[in-house]
DNA sequence: CATTAAGGCTGAATCGATTCAATCCAGTTA
DNA sequence: TAACTGGATTGAATCGATTCAGCCTTAATG
């Protein structure tokens, strides 16, 4: 079937070590060995079975990519990021969607060490060390994706959600709105718990109302339930702020579908600056994270721990947030 | 480092042979030996190593995809549905951005063949199908994603593109529009070219004058620089057609930019009808593509030519695209 | 008791690339 | 001529899971 280092050994009349030389020492063959076996390569059409290779190192050059949802805007950036940080290195990226489902994660972790990954960039949604240091111990390197790690057993690139939440709230307080919804998923997801403290802290500082609307996933059909949530709220708030801009284009499309007038009546601000916010109905005003970035340097950080080895120290790499102003929060 | 299926062995007390027919046929061994070996298993935290595995068998439960650019919703979505469809056989994807380039192509057709997956989607920047037969002659699959194999050597999942190209100049001309400016990237992508010629069919048919503005990549940028294009016209178009959604945006943005009413003054029309179409500034009518579907479709078509072997027959699907109307070609 | 059958288990051989101690050989030196 | 040098080449051993011909028990049968 397929063509192996043997076969074009014997067909160049040198032994297996030498053609292996030629791939990965060719400055000690001499030239005219060099060239008659890179010859029967070619002719042979010769590429290594990276199996049999990887076998004997005993790791590959392929990383894992765990997100939640790569059609979510935000990790469509970050995994483009990754694929090009990698990419720059020579590895191959799995790509998995964990649909934020435990289940899906661990069974994905498991095809990874079957991989024999050489190091995962995760993006968990719930924490459980304990897969992670299984990892560990089998030699795979782990970064955390969007997520801060605390202690130091791991690198992480986050961006500082607490501040995220913070510049939201006191921009719409600034703004003069003191009666705020704020939509997000489930507490267990980590960034909704951090932009939440983030919202609640600026709240308490800027004596502004919070009504906390939760919706179990964060896309824009859940924005639309918001919404209506929003509507049969007792007094209606003046600003939403959405835990993304998934759930904020939701929002925006459910609340002027029922007639509601945005940014006049309702300021509606979201989180991500994803590529379409600003071609929305009505420009989103939001959160900007450097979704490309955090993917490239999420993919060098893991992929300089895998090849430093020992000498590797953890990094925490922190971005952070910034506020784009558009239409939909505009001053009344 | 790690714990191999030999070091169960020695600690189980029985032969590696019998270890492994615990995992893969357990039906043999005798109940009191396969529990005590399960037990060992757990105990040292095995889990097989899958490229001695591979080695063995010659091929992984690995794919590729190759596409053009997974941050295009398109295949955002494409790749989504690729990985539903290969998860729920148990195949891990490998994702490969090619950014057009067939440079990048190559490579990653390199890297795919070294980690001997079993499988590749491919839906190439241009067409060259020597690397096609290398990869059958190595024993992989290809499936082409989003373009017709006209032979019947690989399987194919396509949307009718001259059929979109048509319907969409049939639309406008029908809502009287008969000077249309056709926005599309390098004639060597195939689906622009196939666009193209339902393009030119209708427009013969419908007697519309067709001016065709060409850019090198298809993004909302490139779009912005279209509207530019478009606007120094010697005489203004009625409506654009575009060749895909970030197009059709980038140019909503531009001629809006520049105070053309949209669509009262220029109508217009996108292809994919992405996620955003629907909350850009004017809702995008567009032509749909059945993107997550194509995915799936894909996925599955791959997999079983790669399980059933010989008795597999090549299948070419071709997938109707639809009008979707929306704002930004309301009737005048 | 001898023979046969069958279930359980063993372990050497295999997949293909890499490594490294051993060998070969042309050229140099004494 | 013998001894030595060092660059080039060789090929058996290795990584870990799988396979399969053959071995060992035990039980059943004549």
């Amino acid at each position: 079937m397929s063509v192996s280092l043997r076969d074009v050994a014997k067909s160049a009349k040198v032994s297996v070590g030498t053609v292996s030389n030629v791939l990965n020492r060719p400055e000690i063959v001499a030239e005219k060995t060099l060239n008659r076996v890179r010859e029967t390569i070619k002719e042979l059409g010769f590429v290594p079975n990276g199996f049999a290779r990887q076998l004997r190192f005993g790791n590959s050059r392929t990383i894992g990519l765990i997100v939640p949802d790569v059609s979510n805007p935000f990790f469509t950036e970050v995994a483009r990021g990754v694929e090009d940080g990698a990419n720059k290195r020579d590895y191959a990226v799995f790509l998995c969607n964990s649909d934020e489902s435990v289940q899906k994660e661990e069974r994905y972790i498991n095809v990874l060490i079957e991989q024999q990954v050489r190091g995962v960039l995760f993006s968990p949604s719930d924490i459980k060390s304990n897969r992670m240091e299984e990892m560990k111990g089998r030699g795979i390197s782990v970064t955390l994706l969007d997520q801060e790690q605390k202690g130091n057993n791991h690198c992480s690139v986050s961006v500082d959600d607490i501040y995220g939440g913070r510049i939201a709230i006191e921009y719409l307080s600034d703004l003069g709105h003191h009666d705020i919804a704020w939509v997000c998923g489930p507490e267990s997801i980590p960034q909704v718990a951090e932009r939440g403290i983030g919202v609640a802290k600026a709240a308490k500082a800027g004596n502004v109302k919070i009504e906390t609307i939760r919706v179990p996933l964060m896309n824009s059909a859940q924005g639309e339930e918001a919404a209506k949530a929003i509507l049969e709220l007792p007094t209606l708030p003046t600003a939403v702020f959405c835990a993304n801009d998934l759930l904020a284009l939701g929002v925006m499309r459910g609340l002027m579908a029922a007639k509601v007038k945005v940014p006049d009546q309702i300021s509606i601000l979201g989180y991500d600056d994803i590529k379409f916010a600003s071609s929305a109905a009505i420009p989103l005003s939001s959160i900007s994270q450097p979704a490309y970035q955090i993917g490239v340097t999420a993919a060098d950080l893991l992929l300089s721990e895998c090849e430093d080895g020992e000498s590797h120290q953890h990094q925490q790499i922190k971005f952070q947030p910034k506020l784009v102003e558009r239409e939909s929060t505009k001053k009344r």
